[in-house]
DNA sequence: ATGGTCGCTTGGCGA
C-alpha cells in the first residue's frame, strides 16, 4: 500500500500535478493540504476519473484545507477542529488493510506559526504551539483505540539538523526552533509515532519537502527543509518498505512550493 | 538586514 502525503497549495490548479503523480508514483491513497477551496467545489470528479473515486474532503474559502484520496473504499472518515477554530487543518479516515486489518489515517496540516518565533509577540506561533499541544493529548488518547495508525501531513516543523540546509541558520527560524522540535518530539513519544521516512534515509543523509517560491531558482543553493512528515504506528513498523520524495515534482510548470513524500508499506 | 514569490481573489493576507 503507497500512502502520498502532498501540500498542493491549491488543488484546482494542480489537477494535471495530481494527474502526474499518479504515473510516477501511483499511489494508492494521497493526503492533500492546502487544497484552498471550499468542500462545494473540491473537483472530486476529476480526481474519482483519475482513479480515486473514495474521498474525504474538509475545505474552507481561500485558506488550508485537507483532503484523502483512496483508491480502496473509506469508513469512518471525518473532520476534526483544533484550538477552537474551524480551519480544516484535519482530516481522518479508515481503510481495510485487508489481512493487517484496518488502518487509520490522519491528515494534518499544521499551523505555519508566522515569522516571529515568540508566541508572547506572535499569535501564530502561539497557535501552532497550542496545536501541538491539542494533538499530543488526544494522539495519547487514540493509541489504545486502533493499532495500525498512519499519521501524515504538512507538519511545518523540520526536526532533524539534516531536516534543512543549515540547521545553524535556521535555529531562530519558524519551522526549526527548538521549542517547536521539542513540542513535535513529545507528540512523536506520544503515539508513539516511527518516522518512516527516517527508517528507510539515515538520519545523517539531508533530505527536503519544501523549498521557497522566494528564490529564482531552487535547485541552486538547494536551500531545502523536510516539513512534509509519514508516521505509523508500531504494528507497522516492520512493513515499511519504500520511500519516494519526488524531488522532480518541484520543477513541475507552476508547482507547489512542497514535494510528494510517499511511504508504502507491505501488509 | 531586507526582500524575494506564490494563490487565494482584487486588497491584502497567509505561507
Amino acid at each position: 500500500m503507497k500512502i502520498t502525503t502532498w501540500n498542493i497549495n491549491s488543488v484546482r490548479l494542480r489537477l494535471p500535478h495530481i494527474e502526474h503523480l499518479t504515473k510516477e508514483i501511483a499511489p494508492d491513497i494521497i493526503c492533500l493540504q492546502e487544497i484552498k477551496v471550499i468542500t462545494d467545489l473540491f473537483p472530486g470528479e476529476d480526481l474519482a476519473a483519475l482513479g480515486y473515486p473514495h474521498q474525504a474532503v474538509a475545505g474552507m474559502k481561500g485558506y488550508n484545507g485537507v483532503a484523502i484520496l483512496s483508491r480502496l473504499p473509506l469508513t469512518k472518515s471525518g473532520t476534526k477542529d483544533w484550538c477552537g477554530k474551524q480551519d480544516c487543518r484535519h482530516i481522518f479516515a479508515t481503510i481495510d488493510g485487508g489481512k493487517a486489518g484496518p488502518i487509520e489515517i490522519h491528515n494534518f496540516y499544521i499551523p505555519a506559526g508566522g515569522d516571529e518565533p515568540d508566541p508572547e509577540k506572535n499569535e501564530k506561533f502561539a497557535h501552532k504551539l497550542q496545536f501541538l499541544k491539542e494533538i499530543t493529548k488526544w494522539t495519547k488518547d487514540r493509541r489504545k483505540k486502533t493499532a495500525n495508525r498512519v499519521l501524515v501531513g504538512d507538519l511545518n516543523i523540520a526536526p532533524l539538523e539534516t531536516d534543512v540546509w543549515s540547521h545553524k541558520q535556521l535555529l531562530k527560524v519558524v519551522s526549526h526552533t527548538p521549542v517547536e522540535v521539542a513540542g513535535l518530539n513529545k507528540l512523536q513519544a506520544a503515539g508513539p509515532w516511527i518516522d518512516a521516512v527516517r527508517e528507510i534515509i539515515p538520519p545523517e543523509e539531508q533530505v527536503f519537502s519544501w523549498w521557497s517560491y522566494r528564490s529564482k531558482d531552487w535547485t541552486i543553493n538547494d536551500r531545502g527543509r523536510r516539513l512534509d512528515h509519514v508516521w505509523v504506528s508500531e504494528p507497522l513498523q516492520d512493513k515499511i518498505s519504500e520511500v519516494q520524495i519526488l524531488r522532480d515534482a518541484r520543477s513541475w510548470e507552476k508547482p507547489s512550493d512542497h514535494v510528494p513524500v510517499t511511504v508504502t508499506l507491505n501488509l
